[in-house]
DNA sequence: TTTAATTGTGAACACTTGTTCACAAATTAG
DNA sequence: CTAATTTGTGAACAAGTGTTCACAATTAAA
């Protein structure tokens, strides 16, 4: 028995050692651009081997990516289960996404600019996470508007996007230009919660 | 000299056969499905003729993107052109940027997904375009700051891109729903507005 | 009409890359 | 220690694709 937990602990151990190379070389030319050369390379295994763990190019880099987003979602339903305030829970929303890429900026630099052009024809991501996380978001948003929060007159699933996409703009530039480090990116959810719920205007 | 110009314009007429296709296919199926082949095989000219009229894929792309984008600039200078009020400015802005997308749309329903990922590294597009566009909206923001009509908290490059990025995310959703072609693009102008303007607030 | 120049053609080239597979190495069982 | 099984290896395969080029067809010049 414990020969077979040290042969899964070791099979668990290649695993991972070729997902932290895939993820980071995932994170430094995107989808396209990587080969699965590379990822054998980096992780010091042969081609071959990858194929030992993985069925192949897509359910390494989509695992990875399903992965981390049901990650997200499953720390915002938690941070957010006991909270009725919708806008608290809209603050906390916005607040524990930036946490998150921040703290996976490097897998997302890339994936947020490849954006939607890979996904839009993966069934795995079409159907599984993606349909999750909006459902929920628009729920918040729903209930916001129930609470008197956000204006009735907008369709939720509309905001649900324009919230998303403001993240992700303010999340990418951000990244760009993370030399001038000054501010963290978590202290950018003040500014994207004003904006969203009061927009730019002076007053 | 009749000669040289039947000549020059069926040259043109070849180029413009090609730059046809071309759109097509890559509005279609995007950059990367779209291969020399279909555009040629689609045009009814054989593969090396698009080489051509083209230095390469590339320069056929991006030359088609750009021509566009420059054209959308160039329609929004010109009809903001007369106007002082930042607010209308800013109206007539959004609105220009909805009414092309709309015309373009078969076009532009793959550039916005592709989104920033094949620019990321295109020299011409990084310099020469979008800094233009980028350049000029920023100085309409800093007008309307400067007109009271936007709060001068918000720094402007950022107001740019989530102004850009709400535009871009609410014509994707409406390429996207086109069965229900009820409304047109350009009717969500006035959403979009008062969205970055006031907020998704009630009141 | 004949010759020269231009333009179109698509097969061939060069390269990339996801994936497989025969073989080697290592590990486990007897 | 030997045989059997599992696992790792990287060369080879297959398919795709941007680009070129020798040749053919067409057009212009003489």
């Amino acid at each position: 028995m414990s020969v077979l937990n040290r042969k899964e602990r070791d099979r668990q151990l290649r695993r991972s050692d070729i997902l932290k190379a895939a993820e980071h070389l995932f994170a430094l030319k995107g989808y396209h651009k990587t080969t699965i050369r590379d990822i054998a390379k980096e992780s010091q295994y042969a081609t071959g081997t990858v194929y030992l763990h993985f069925k192949n190019k897509d359910d390494l880099y989509f695992g990875l990516l399903e992965e981390k987003l049901e990650h997200l979602l499953s720390i915002i339903k938690e941070k957010t289960g006991q909270v009725k305030d919708a806008k608290e829970k809209l603050e906390i929303y916005i607040r524990e996404d930036l946490i998150f890429f921040e703290k996976n900026q490097d897998f997302f630099q890339i994936s947020l600019l490849e954006g939607s052009e890979l996904y839009a024809e993966r069934r795995i991501f079409k159907s599984l996470f993606r349909l999750q996380m909006l459902e929920y978001t628009i729920s918040m948003l729903k209930e916001a508007q129930e609470q008197g929060v956000i204006n009735s007159g907008f369709d939720p699933e509309k905001l649900s996007d324009v919230l998303g996409s403001i993240i992700k703009t303010v999340t990418l530039k951000w990244l760009q230009e993370k030399e001038r480090k000054a501010e963290s990116l978590v202290s950018l959810s003040d500014t994207i919660l004003r904006l969203f719920l009061y927009g730019a205007a002076n007053k």
